[in-house]
DNA sequence: TTTTGCATTAACAAAATTGTTAGACAATTC
DNA sequence: GAATTGTCTAACAATTTTGTTAATGCAAAA
C-alpha cells in the first residue's frame, strides 16, 4: 500500500467531493475536478464509487443527516424554562449553521432538483419533528397560560428562527458589498447578527403590556 | 414571416430560457431543452444568441434588475409615518417575492458561482441603496428620539425583513412536508406568514415598557 | 425580376464529461 | 514461492452537450 491508512484515497475523494458538490452543486461539479482536488486519477474515482451519482448520494446522505441534527438543535434544552429554552435554541441553531454555512444552499437546491430524493429525509424526520413540535407547543401553551409569554404557534416560530439564522449565511456574499462597514469584519458581524436574531425572537414571544 | 409579431421566436426562446435557468441554474440548464420548450430547433437558439453564456447573460441582466426593484420595495412609502412606512415595506417586499418566488435562489446561486458577475449589480445599486439607508436611518433616529419606536440599525432591520420574507419561499418545498396542515393550503399559509413577519418586525421596533 | 438579407433547417463537427478495460504492481494468503 | 486479491494507471470508448455550416426558402427592396 502506498498510503499509510487504509482507505485513505477513498476518504480523500469523499472530502474533495463534499467540497465540490457543496459549492458547485451536482450539475456544476466535475468528476475530473473532484479527482484532481483529491490528488488521484479520475479512473480512481470511478473505481471506488462507480458513478458520479453514487458518489453524490454518499454526500447527500451525510449532509441530510447533518441537516436533521440542526432541526434538533433548534429545539433547545428541555430542562430549561421555556423562554430560556427557546433562546438557547436560537443560539445553538445559529452556531450550527455557522459551522455548516454551505449546507442550507445545498439542501435547498437539492430539494428543488430532486424532490423524490428528499422524501427519504422527510420520512426520516417528519414524525420525530412532529413529536417535538407538540411537546414544545404544550410548554408554550402552559407558559402563555401563566402570562409568562405570548401564545404563539411553535411552527411559525421555528420558521422565523430558521429564516433569520440561515438567511444570514445564505445571503452573506450578496449583502456584504451593500452593507458598508457593518459586515466588513465577518466575525464581529456574525456576533451582532446572532444577538439581533435572539432579540427579535425574544420580542416576538414576550408578553406585551399593550397588545397590537 | 411565419410568426405574426417580429421577433416572436426570439421572445419565445427568452421566455423558455428564463424558465430553464431559474429552475435548473446555469449548469443544469440545457440549450436543447430550452429550444424544445420554446418550440424551435436548437440551431435557432444559437442563431439568435450565439452561445449559452450570452443567452444566460440576457436573463441575468433582467433578473438582477428585477432584484434591485425588490430592494426599493422594502424601503416603503416615504410619505408615511416611519412606523407605517416600515410595515408597508415589509408587506410590499413580501408581495414582491411572492410574485418572483424563484428569484432569490437564482441570485444566491449566481452570486456564489460567479461573484465577478455580481460586482456589476452591486456597483449599480450600492450607492443608491446607501443613500436610502441613510435617509431612513435619519427618520428612525428622529422617531426614536420622540419615543415613538426603538432605536435600531436600519441595515440590521432590512436583513431581518429580507430573511423572513425570502426564506419563506426559499424553504417552502423543504418545510411543507414537515409542517402538517399549517402549510397544506399555500395561499392561506402565505397570508399567515406575511402577517407573522409583519408582527415580528413590528415588535422588534416598538418601544418596550420594560427594556430587555 | 433580380437581388439582398434575414430566418430556418438538417446535418455535421468539436469539445467536454463520464464511464470502461486491460493490465501492472504490490501485498496478503496458502 | 505461487496464487490470489485489491489498488492503481493509462489509454480508450461512449455519451452528452454545445456550437457551426451549408443549403433553402421567403419577403421586401431595387
Amino acid at each position: 500500500m502506498e498510503n499509510k491508512e487504509k482507505g485513505s484515497k477513498e476518504k480523500q475523494i469523499l472530502a474533495a467531493a463534499e467540497q465540490e458538490f457543496l459549492t458547485m452543486g451536482y450539475d456544476g461539479a466535475r468528476t475530473t475536478s473532484i479527482a484532481r482536488r483529491a490528488g488521484v486519477t479520475h479512473a480512481m474515482l470511478h473505481y471506488y464509487f462507480r458513478t458520479k451519482e453514487q458518489l453524490f448520494e454518499r454526500i447527500v446522505d451525510e449532509k441530510f443527516s447533518t441537516m436533521s441534527h440542526s432541526m434538533f438543535a433548534i429545539m433547545g434544552d428541555p430542562s430549561l424554562p421555556v423562554l430560556e429554552r427557546i433562546i438557547g435554541g436560537v443560539e445553538s441553531h445559529f452556531d450550527f449553521v455557522a459551522e455548516n454555512p454551505l449546507l442550507p444552499r445545498f439542501v435547498i437546491n437539492e430539494i428543488v432538483a430532486r424532490p423524490e430524493h428528499c422524501d427519504i429525509l422527510h420520512k426520516r424526520i417528519a414524525h420525530v419533528v412532529g413529536a417535538l413540535y407538540r411537546e414544545l407547543q404544550l410548554e408554550i401553551d402552559r407558559a402563555a397560560e401563566n402570562g409568562e409569554m405570548e401564545r404563539v404557534d411553535v411552527r411559525m416560530l421555528f420558521i422565523s428562527i430558521m429564516s433569520m439564522n440561515i438567511f444570514t449565511f445564505l445571503a452573506y456574499p450578496f449583502m456584504e458589498p451593500l452593507m458598508g462597514e457593518l459586515m466588513a469584519d465577518r466575525e464581529q458581524f456574525l456576533k451582532k447578527r446572532k444577538a439581533e436574531n435572539v432579540e427579535t425572537i425574544l420580542r416576538r414571544i414576550k408578553k406585551q403590556k399593550d397588545a397590537v
